[in-house]
DNA sequence: TTGAAAGCGCTAACAG
DNA sequence: CTGTTAGCGCTTTCAA
């Protein structure tokens, strides 16, 4: 089908020139005579022709593509990002290029680079390690347009982002409304911008209460299944009567830790997690979480991408998504003293 | 998007002709004295320059790329499966173009096209639904090397599967030792062929142990969490005092609605699963399950197609690899008679 | 040791 | 209505 055939053979077989071919095949041909046309339609189907795809690119300059980075497309909140973006992207006739940087800085430098190589029209970066360095020396250099998702606030480009500081006061709200006193919060090592701000929200909620902020009771572990279960020791040791996770992950590690020292939740401890993956509702008891529209949040980094690359310099966008809290079984009043 | 770092560029700073850069840049610059070797590469990184990948792609042929058409990322055992071509891709200086396509054979047909017209040096096809009308007119004809996952045997190419017959037996197997006799299975509508070889499985495994099997014991339902939860009333009503689930996730699916049904795992009913996602061991009870080697078969599938690419015409290879079972606590002796 | 020049296959001004 | 002519950014002879 397509192998070597060129649009000159294209021509050459329909009797026109490349140009007419050309502009016909490319919707431009109106100006052409509608038997040319037909004809020029009808050597391309014969011949199998397809034109190739870089020749074109290198006059056109868009390769339709975007890029996107992620630490690890296995987690679920990327993954369900991803799909968004890629919903998105189709609508507009756009192609994602989807790596996984694994939280490797080296591994993402290279990624960056190579996505600079396939020509991408933007790109959207999701993971907190890639730096300001990278960002400077490649995107800027190379002025491509990007978008940085729950990144350090080291850039004044487009965003968007979820109101975590919001959603964490109203974790912390709800279980103080339970009757809470001694909330703990399971929060991560080197936390980017976005659970930085959970774990500001925490600590205002609190104070609002007229309560102290207690570094005891503030616990760090990695982000995932695993760091909720090593840290489970730590929890209990805290002795609250509920823990606000930094995501749900975590609280389902946790689940199983605090299962495993014998604690019944909600009974002997409430726990309220964050992002309201799928799977909240399907462990027992149900997580009571805090719901973040991350498969929005994907539409909406990709139509600010696309903006920005049809305008680059329009004023930088911020979009800001609500969150909601999603009160389940996992937290319970507290009737301690 | 002009403003990009061209050769040109470099070469002018470097105060030497674009021959000169480019011959030093891909490493076929040993002719050039140190010196020189050494500005280059140095006013590279300065600039930060990228070599445009069409330009190059139109001269040189091959695009390093491959394309990888799933049904959704978002599901665990394809976002594995991903991450094992990945790995094995980067390492072989390959880039993957991930594509979900949803269960949809328009929109999957359309991203095959696009793909091949990207000049993807091949592709990894791990959707039941893409056709082999497709195959034939797209990949066939375009002799574009492909690897079919979890397809139905329509084709004779290179194949990566796991051993999904002797997995399922393992799991039926184990149930009967603990002194179940009543079965159930729960499958999913339109079973690509791994499944109708667990379905096999465990069929083969009843009849082995001299029991018969009745038709009423296998339920269908989606693949996901959802399908799995929905079909909870049909399970409780066949009456088996233990259910293999064509995976895990309906497994989980399950979990939940016995429990709002008020039936307790294992006590009143085993369950094993298939998969053995990370979450196995995360939810509660433990999940017994069968463990593929989801990442390896991602590492195996890039080897193969890799083969095919730099070797179109040499025999086919067929990789079947081991399957386990991962007994946990979801399974349980059967104390009725 | 180096560089000028010839394309890769295609699109798009600009003439007819 | 249609064709001529320049490139796009890069690699690769081939000559200096």
């Amino acid at each position: 089908m397509k192998g070597k055939v060129r649009i000159v053979d294209v021509a050459k077989k329909a009797g026109v020139s490349v140009t007419t071919v050309s502009q016909i095949l490319n919707g431009k041909g109106s100006r052409f005579s509608q038997e040319t046309q037909e004809r020029v339609r009808q050597v391309r189907d014969e011949l199998g022709y397809v034109p190739d795809f870089n020749a074109r690119n290198l006059i056109v300059g868009s390769a339709k593509t975007i890029g996107i980075i992620i630490p690890n497309i296995a987690n679920p909140f990327f993954s369900t990002f991803v799909r968004g973006v890629e919903t998105a992207a189709q609508a507009g006739d756009f192609i994602p290029l989807i790596l996984s940087g694994d939280g490797n800085p080296d591994l993402e430098r290279q990624y960056v680079e190579q996505l600079i190589q396939r020509t991408v029209d933007g790109l959207i970066i999701a993971s907190p390690s890639v730096d300001q360095a990278t960002i400077d020396h490649f995107l800027k250099a190379n002025q491509i347009p990007y978008l940085l998702i729950d990144q350090n606030p080291i850039d004044e480009g487009d965003r968007v982002s979820t109101d975590d500081f919001e959603g964490a006061k109203m974790a912390v709200s709800h279980l103080l409304a339970l009757g809470h006193k001694k909330i703990a919060m399971l929060s991560c090592y080197n936390p980017a911008l976005n659970q930085k701000q959970r774990l500001e929200g925490y600590k205002a909620q609190l104070l609002e209460a007229g309560l102290e902020v207690n570094e005891q009771l503030i616990i760090e572990s990695s982000l995932d299944k695993k760091g909720g279960y090593n840290a489970s020791e730590a929890v209990i040791k805290t002795g609250a009567s509920a823990v606000f996770t930094v995501n749900d992950e975590m609280a389902i590690g946790l689940y199983r830790g605090l299962g495993e020292h014998g604690l019944k939740i909600p009974t002997d401890i409430s726990i309220v997690g964050y992002d309201n993956i799928d799977l909240a509702e399907y462990v027992s008891p149900k997580l009571t979480t805090v719901s973040q529209p991350v498969f929005k949040m994907g539409q909406v980094a990709f139509k600010l991408l696309l903006d920005r690359i049809n305008n680059p310099h329009a004023p930088a966008q911020r979009v800001k998504l609500p969150v909601e809290l999603v009160i389940r079984d996992s937290s319970q009043r507290y009737y301690g003293q």
